[in-house]
DNA sequence: AACACAATGCAACAATGTTGCAAAATACTT
DNA sequence: AAGTATTTTGCAACATTGTTGCATTGTGTT
């Protein structure tokens, strides 16, 4: 990881709280992405469902941390790699969700290519979310 | 539109009901996504939200409806266009999902391209979301 | 150390989705 | 067409997920 918990924090004007530490380095420790309730599992009752809400909130606003898409109904979110900053996201990588275990990977070496849309349409951003299985559950 | 509603219910073994009829023609007349607040909202009171959400469950199952990504947390359902069976969904299309009004909308005619993904991870379908302005809010 | 400000926890609420079961509607049989 | 078996619906109750206001606590700054 390029940038410890501390910085990455200080680097986005985000003053320095157990909780905001404690879940941006559960999400540096983790090499797919977390839910919510990921989360609350992970940190036990150390911290209010409320308090983790807003902060996956402000890491979404800041940056630091982005959505992905499934069909499941799960708000799943991963670390931002690219060069993510305040209101503008750049992560055009494709994501993978296991069918099997559920868990989604961020696949940063794969890139979205580009698709031309009919008339009408304006583009902002391409999310491809590719599910199967991983693999841990060939 | 190919098959009518009863047609469609029929072919699916489906037994003929009111709230089947009614919601599936609401998926015929439209020409964007549904979520099932919407399906509550243009049905009134007329059937019980658990009728809705059990309604909905049956129709994917069956491949009358897919559900789409997004990356909102709202589930949106729209019908199967392709030759979707029970249990095997083929609707390798583009979806679009405009930012300001929200509408979903299924791009039938932009195909999904292929994309290689690293070893270990098995493919078995490919979504693509695409966000942005649609033609109505441009 | 003291102050201003921001973040947290709690409580209460709202929205969304699920389950069991009796009543009603549908499909099937004769 | 009427009766029966089966499926579907509506209701109630519950579970989960997400939101908001406010007092208390913690953080950053001087």
């Amino acid at each position: 990881m390029l940038f410890g918990v501390k910085e990455t924090l200080k680097r986005n004007q985000l003053s320095i709280t157990d909780s905001r530490k404690k879940i941006l380095e559960l999400f540096m420790r983790s090499n797919s992405a977390l839910a919510h309730a990921d989360i609350e599992k992970q940190s036990g009752t150390e911290f209010d469902r409320v308090t983790i809400y807003r902060t996956l909130q402000t890491f979404v606003e800041k940056g630091i941390i982005h959505t992905i898409p499934t069909t499941d109904n799960s708000v799943q979110y991963a670390l931002c790699k690219d060069a993510c900053t305040e209101g503008h996201h750049h992560d055009n990588h494709v994501h993978f969700m296991c069918d099997d275990c559920g868990t989604t990977y961020c696949l940063d070496h794969v890139t979205v290519p580009a698709i031309t849309l009919p008339k009408g349409f304006k583009v902002t951003q391409t999310d491809v979310v590719i599910s199967g299985k991983c693999m841990n559950c060939v």
